[in-house]
DNA sequence: CATTTAGTTCAATTTTTATTGAACTAAATG
DNA sequence: CATTTAGTTCAATAAAAATTGAACTAAATG
């Protein structure tokens, strides 16, 4: 780990605190990205970032819930390797996506709670109406993605 | 404002606290969206909330700032009223989707320090690329969406 | 079966973030 | 121009979240 990559480690542990994970979360995310091995032990990772065993394992899980990083094991090994988890395009998407279905469904309960119609109703109606219709038209933009990625890539 | 209606307040605070807002954000922003007057003033707000001053006041701001509240003032009055901001779905999405852009400069930004290519080089090109092309693609999307609106509403 | 290793759990602590409340500013009113 | 009203500011406090660290479990090794 060079100055650059430490500093890089930082960064991403900021950049998951805005996305509402946890710094250390972004930290082992940024460590399995730059890191030289595609996969590190759970003690590699825990003297990386100078942490507490608690921190790591409580973190890990996290990672892995959210389905960004992948537990690997080894035979005749008994320890547990961690590598991020090459999960497809779509299925990150949707996860992210799903925030909006929730939002969308807060409006349209907030509309149902009015006592009588008025402006607002009418955009929380239509704010609802288009988070819920995107929720749908995503995957028409992954499959999209799958046709022209060759040229852009 | 019903029992209901004040638990649904609560709700969005928490849906806000989730999507990295303040629960006090989503506490005002679900008060408008359910209050039967779609206009109210600092005070009303504040004693339908049973908050300071002060914690109205920089929440107010956020809510402006984050372009979801709208503050509006009327001639021959001296107290600023706060309405939702009826802004179109596609400026809300863009503003939602700029999170993704910042995820794809930290995943590009990560292959870049790389020592060595390898597997994960590969999936963070494919997944930057992927949100950065995302980025653009929203247009299309808008577009499509005022398209159907009419035959989905 | 005693020992080492890998990781988990959770209460205590630290750190961060949100909220209050009191003193303030600025504008309007009498 | 003194007073009221509307809202702001910010230091102090409260509340919530992240992190530690020590005691623990479970599995593998000798």
């Amino acid at each position: 780990m060079d100055k650059e990559q430490l500093s890089y480690i930082e960064e991403s542990g900021i950049i998951f605190e805005q996305m509402g994970m946890t710094r250390m979360a972004g930290r082992i995310f940024g460590f399995l990205a730059v890191s030289d091995k595609s996969e590190a032990s759970f003690d590699e990772i825990r003297q990386a970032l100078d942490a507490s065993k608690g921190s790591i394992s409580g973190t890990t899980k996290q990672l892995i819930n959210a389905g960004l990083v992948q537990p690997v094991s080894l035979p005749g090994d008994r320890k547990t390797y961690y590598r991020l988890n090459k999960v497809a395009v779509g299925q990150l998407l949707r996860a992210r996506i799903q925030l909006f279905n929730i939002f969308a469904d807060l409006l349209s309960k907030g509309r149902e709670l009015k006592k009588s119609e008025d402006d607002v109703s009418e955009w929380l109606k239509e704010v609802s109406a288009f988070y819920t219709w995107l929720g749908g038209e995503i995957n028409a933009v992954i499959e999209k993605w799958e046709n022209v990625k060759d040229d852009i890539m």
